[in-house]
RNA sequence: GCGAUCGUAGCUCAGUUGGUUAGAGCGCCGGUUUGUGGUACCGGAGGUCGGGGGUUCGAGACCCCUCGAUCGCCCCA
């Protein structure tokens, strides 16, 4: 490689090969799943008006306060590559009008930046899969949603994932909550971390899963949130959760989950991998797999009317680090050799013939015509075929490494209704 | 944004306390061999040792800067 080529920016991926069928796969599944789901397909813009995920998402918050790609366009305005979804597609719920769908399930996936350092399952520009409700206040919408959830999970192969649960009340309860937290670390405030001494201006709700020692001690007796729960809110998270274990979706409680966005209200969610198991080794740091929550206060936040919606969003890329061995099968069914220069255009055309019939095959017509038989074995088909001239004879002969996976009487027959099999 | 480790052919890696024209295996290309056969042998292409600067008679090896990757922290999907 040159000095001379640019190299890829920092954080992005050439996804290739096993990589990139995996990616496949997952958008796949997902795909196939929401519509089971009737959930509808929706493109959104890659780029928008700041303000719509300053707005949204919170001026505090790190994603917006240092992680945002904003640049200004020739016109003067600022703009923002998204760092997530939902911002943007409450924003289109309330200038296309689409209230009048309401409730509205829709889907989507595609590409995120955001500027954080890059590691293992977290880069700059990064893919996610994402569903929404909007317009739905009743908990049978966030049950569905973990339901189709929990399904593309299981049907991606992945186990060892577990649903962890939590609510954060409505918004007097969290508020109420929130001041009983930061009443309770600020008298402690000098034996917290350094981060969580931050985090109790900015954002004490995170102060709860800090992974730092010193602050576990003051986290065990924090106040919890059940004690703030309104008789509403309360009732909420119980529809919720037995909807749920009747939709047998497997969850366990997470006091201490919360989310790190402004507009979360009512549940919170994450799936992640259980400690010590195969899915949480693959993921390294990066835990979360999938998270989300109902965000009841954003559309007021955009300046729309009160409504209220849940949503998720899961990394294509982390779930991708999961699917492993459960990825579909990429076996070539039909290789032919061009054992010999004047059978190349017989092999191409016999090849041709199988793809038109459904037949995933390829042609061995390049190179050495000597090393084109070991090149097709070493493809691994199922069958393979070659085409020679032996003593001035054309010659077609098969070998069948694996009759189960194949169409194999169909495909020899299309062979035999144009060559005479030697 | 902070800390740590690392960066030699397409891939996996060797390169001894700095010392002559930088190597291997696999892969790739070509030749020979084999001729119902994933064989064996021979040959070839491909590296300004991530980039830049410095120390030295001499640097892939040492120092500084920079870019990138990986692993923590932070944050999050």
């Amino acid at each position: 490689m040159s000095k001379n080529t640019p190299q890829a920016i920092r954080g992005t991926q050439d996804i290739f090969g096993a990589e990139a069928e995996a990616f496949a796969f997952v958008v796949e599944t997902f795909e196939r799943v929401r519509r089971l789901y009737r959930f509808r397909r929706v493109e959104m813009p890659v780029f928008e008006k700041t303000e719509v995920f300053s707005r949204a998402i919170g001026e505090t918050t790190d994603v917006v306060s240092k992680e945002m790609y904003s640049f200004e366009d020739r016109g003067g305005d600022s703009l923002t590559l998204r760092p997530e979804f939902t911002a943007g597609i409450a924003r289109a719920f309330l200038t296309n009008g689409w209230q009048q769908h309401a409730p509205l399930k829709v889907a989507t996936h595609g590409p995120l930046f955001r500027y954080e350092r890059p590691q293992k399952g977290r880069y700059r520009q990064f893919h996610q899969i994402d569903a929404e409700i909007i317009g739905a206040a009743e908990p049978q919408a966030d049950v569905e949603l973990l339901a189709m959830a929990d399904q593309i999970i299981r049907e991606l192969g992945i186990t060892g994932v577990t649903l962890h649960l939590n609510t954060l009340g409505d918004a007097d309860s969290r508020d109420a909550w929130r001041a009983a937290l930061v009443e309770h670390f600020r008298a402690v405030k000098g034996e917290l971390s350094e981060d969580s001494q931050e985090r109790l201006e900015k954002n004490p709700l995170r102060i709860l899963d800090s992974k730092d020692r010193r602050d576990q001690a003051f986290v065990a007796d924090a106040p919890k949130i059940d004690a703030f729960l309104s008789d509403d809110a309360k009732a909420f998270f119980e529809a919720v959760t037995s909807g749920l274990d009747a939709a047998g979706v497997k969850w366990t409680r997470a006091e201490s989950l919360v989310r790190g966005l402004d507009y979360y209200r009512h549940t919170a969610f994450e799936f992640i991998p259980d400690e010590g198991s195969e899915a949480a080794s693959r993921l390294g740091s990066q835990s979360t797999i999938l998270g989300g929550g109902r965000y009841d206060g954003l559309m007021e936040s955009l300046g729309g009317a009160p409504t209220p919606a849940v949503g998720w969003a899961a990394g294509i890329e982390r779930l991708a680090m999961l699917v492993g061995d459960s990825l579909p099968p990429d076996r070539l069914e039909i290789a032919i050799a061009a054992e010999n220069v004047e059978r190349e255009t017989d092999a191409a055309e016999m090849v041709s013939v199988f793809r038109q019939a459904g037949f995933v095959a390829e042609a061995f017509i390049t190179g050495s015509p000597r090393k084109r038989y070991d090149k097709a074995r070493k493809s691994e088909p199922a069958i393979l075929i070659s085409f020679d001239v032996r003593e001035g004879q054309k010659t077609q002969s098969w070998l069948s490494t694996d009759p189960t996976i194949v169409r194999e009487e169909e495909a020899l027959q299309l062979l035999e209704d144009r060559w005479k099999l030697s």
